[in-house]
DNA sequence: CCTTGACCTAAAGTTAGGTTTAGGTTTTAT
DNA sequence: ATAAAACCTAAACCTAACTTTAGGTCAAGG
């Protein structure tokens, strides 16, 4: 079954002109073509689906291209291409964990102004952070301000007034 | 406690210039000046983790300037403040769910080419595609496989030897 | 005093991943 | 046979989020 541009682009929800422009970065190497029409086989609708994928994994376009031409050069690079996908696995693990951390701050956040509306003001909030905060919220707390510096957390855990939005 | 731009930059591992970017797109709206020098207060501190999470979140620079103007606002703005950390958390799930899919896609490719490897080659693999997958893989491979089109699932699942990668 | 390191601005440059435009060819339906 | 719909290319354009550059100011130590 062969499929024109037109129907790849209904079938993956992708505009003709997003297609066109990952066939010229390389990412279909074996496509063919009838009188410079372009010919979508079932390889390439595979292909793309891989493409999704990668993409959502975070690997750039040119690294793509790379995975599409050992898939090309056969049996030979099957071991560089379970090696890209085991990278790619570990990497979306990590932002999985990142993602994770940013939830709680989230969580901790849409507390804070739960808590906030409910008292009209901040200022007992304020006075809670970091060691007179709920358990359950002190853990959110300390998830999500954990993400960056390390320098910072003892001068702030004790400055009293700190400003928290 | 006050900190100079050069402070900042490496308790959040941040360039400088980034820092300055920051400032110039109005993520700071509050911050003070001595003579031409900025001087992160423990408010703009925190600023920096907020943003660091509304970024993290997928929040874009402008949207997060009009956030940390609702804060420099008062006590008016805490519903608007609220509604964004809420809007924030339901994307991040989302994000986390789409990731989950991209996981399992990469896990079921992870045992392709560890069999493909075993085997030598893909052609047992191949007609093994959808049905006879072991019961464990075939459901990474839908779950993997339900990302974008639908149009295609019913056509490709009969086709017998779809290349796969 | 004077030099060195840290700061400042405005404006131009960079990168990824597309999208749009202009002009042309091919296929399909009447 | 012809007109509309769908395809083609090359090249210019776009956006977000920075980064770099060029030229200048400020503060501290010798």
């Amino acid at each position: 079954m062969m499929y024109t541009i037109g129907q790849v682009s209904e079938m993956f929800h992708l505009p003709i002109s997003t297609l066109r422009y990952y066939d010229k970065e390389g990412l279909f190497p074996e496509m063919e073509r009838q009188s410079g029409i372009r010919r979508f086989s079932e390889r390439e609708i595979e292909a793309l689906r891989v493409i999704e994928c990668l993409k959502a994994s975070g690997l750039e376009i040119r690294d793509i291209r790379q995975f599409m031409e050992w898939a090309a050069e056969g049996a030979a690079t099957y071991g560089k291409r379970k090696e890209l996908f085991e990278a790619r696995k570990r990497a979306v693990e990590e932002e999985m964990a990142r993602l994770q951390k940013t939830l709680d701050m989230l969580n901790y956040k849409c507390w804070y102004y739960e808590t906030a509306i409910r008292e009209g003001n901040e200022d007992r909030l304020s006075q809670m952070i970091p060691d007179g905060l709920p358990p359950e919220i002190k853990k959110l707390y300390e998830s999500g301000h954990s993400q960056s510096p390390s320098a910072t957390q003892q001068i702030l855990r004790n400055s009293g007034l700190s400003p928290a939005f």
